[in-house]
RNA sequence: GUGGUUGUAGCUCAGUUGGUUAGAGUGCUUGAUUGUGGUUCAAGAAGUCGCCGGUUCGAACCCGGUCUCCCACCCCA
């Protein structure tokens, strides 16, 4: 048999123990972070049904759906044509499982379908691979993980500004310098009623959404291109040129939507939300974006983004407040609001500005060469009573040339190593290694335990 | 989904107008050094030139297709 050449599919990866270990201190460093807000762990099945997910992501979300073939026989129960049919309805035919596009729905999802064993509000977290079936490209990935906090069964803004510390928390202990965006649909909504076109809200956010990449003149063409009008552009033009302070840009935007009862709610809100860190201080800069949209249209409220500085990249983390996912699977009124970290394009981010702490790749602490049988046998006890005392060790597993061995820990940045031969047996010693200065001296056990404690 | 780009040793990359046996650095193995890694020196192993087909006496090189990588758009974490 012709060996095959091993490989992944499109937009996945491998991670080798070096990435685990800097991937795990991104995983950690969020977890605990959402532990000590109150948040307790969920997880749901890397599949859901195709009716949950469908629909939930708008039009161009349905198409980067991963969908799974039925099992067995599957084109023995399809009913079209096959020569006729089109094949996105065909896929529903032969398919009725997807893999989770991201884990709001299947939050959505789980909330229902387990309500008489929550109590409300339910904070939980999610940290879980999500696919989707996007072409690569610079921090875009078809598997990826996202890492989920939301709250669901509380109206109260305090969550919102709960979401933002949690934020400001997490990429200040990963020492990524980024910057907090903050929005509201309900402005926007307001903004499209204030301008006299309400039906074309989402064409109009789509469109200021990318204001600071493609720049006004194009935001304006697209817009005109989706049929809006030459007047209500006009009228756009103000509440793009708000500047100042975020007090500054919500006074002004008070006058512009006065007339929206929606819109003046959406100021209201993050007026709210924005007082609050009067006396809450941030280590990042909280900034009020108007520009913000957000493509999922399910939500309703707050909207937030964050942008790493320094790092050409999307956004790392990313969420708002959604008044009724619940309602598709039968839950009316229950608002929920939660962001979503980016683990991947944070990695991409620390790994491009070399942020990671050292420290963390070296794993074991120390090792012992091995000499040979009775070496080995004098220094498992001594080895186990390491690890009991929290020290990672490990030992050589054959009694390999010193060249070796000594390789090979200098290659897993293993800091100390303990030679114990015929010598240190009869002297009751061990010969201790300090791998980075290169230094070795005689120790007894209790001394080894202290200086490494 | 649209457009562009890339693929040669484990990794990073050379490879002339198509012409004998495809190279370098690094890593790996071995030795100098039988109890000492990170420096040095010497030797060695390692490649279906992404894959399939075509043109040619002859293809890593030219042509077609396909896969992959990366980039932009779309969209998003």
């Amino acid at each position: 048999m012709a060996a095959q050449k091993p490989s992944v599919p499109k937009g996945t990866r491998d991670f080798s123990p070096v990435e685990m270990v800097k991937r795990n201190f991104i995983f950690d460093t969020i977890k605990d972070v959402f532990k000590r807000y109150g948040y307790l762990p969920i997880e749901t099945p890397s599949m859901e049904n195709l009716s949950t997910l469908m629909g939930k992501y708008g039009e161009e979300g349905d198409k980067l759906l991963f969908k799974i073939l039925n099992s067995g026989d599957y084109l023995s129960k399809v009913k079209s044509n096959l020569t006729e049919v089109e094949s996105s309805k065909l896929s529903l035919e032969i398919s009725e499982k997807g893999l989770r596009y991201d884990l709001t729905v299947p939050f959505a999802r789980f909330v229902v379908q387990h309500l008489n064993d929550i109590t409300f509000p339910f904070k939980r977290y999610q940290i879980q691979p999500v696919w989707r079936a996007d072409r690569p490209q610079k921090g875009r990935y078809r598997e990826f993980y996202q890492c989920d906090v939301d709250v669901i069964g509380s109206n109260s803004l305090l969550n919102e500004v709960e979401l933002v510390q949690i934020i400001d928390q997490i990429f200040q202990k990963l020492n990524v310098n980024s910057v907090i965006k903050i929005n509201n649909r309900k402005i926007l909504l307001g903004i499209a009623e204030t301008i006299g076109e309400p039906d074309k809200f989402i064409d109009i956010t789509v469109a200021i959404d990318k204001l600071d990449k493609i720049g006004l003149e194009k935001v304006n063409e697209e817009l005109l291109s989706k049929g809006i009008s030459k007047t209500a552009i006009e009228k756009l033009k103000p509440i793009f040129d708000l500047s100042g302070s975020n007090f500054d840009k919500l006074k002004s935007l008070k006058e512009i939507v006065k007339d929206s009862e929606t819109g003046l709610k959406g100021v209201e809100e993050v007026e709210t939300i924005l007082d609050y860190f009067e006396i809450l201080p941030l280590n990042i800069e909280l900034e009020l974006d108007l520009t913000l949209a957000r493509g999922l249209n399910y939500y309703t409220g707050a909207i937030f983004e964050v942008k790493a500085k320094d790092v050409e990249i999307g956004s790392v983390c990313g969420g708002g407040r959604y008044d009724d996912l619940t309602g598709v699977f039968g839950l009316k009124d229950v608002s929920g609001v939660g962001i979503s970290f980016g683990a991947d394009r944070i990695y991409d981010v620390m790994e491009q500005l070399n942020i990671f702490p050292k420290e963390i790749v070296a794993s074991t602490k120390v090792m012992f060469v091995n000499f040979g049988k009775n070496e080995e046998k004098y220094c498992l006890p001594l080895l186990q009573k390491l690890r009991d005392n929290g020290i990672n060790s490990e030992i050589f597993p054959e009694s390999a040339k010193m060249k070796k061995q000594m390789t090979y820990a200098n290659n897993k940045n293993i800091p100390f190593v303990i030679l114990v031969g015929a010598n240190e047996m009869d002297k009751g010693v061990l010969t201790v290694k300090d791998m980075i200065s290169g230094d070795q001296s005689e120790m007894k056990f209790k001394e080894l335990l202290q200086k490494l404690s």
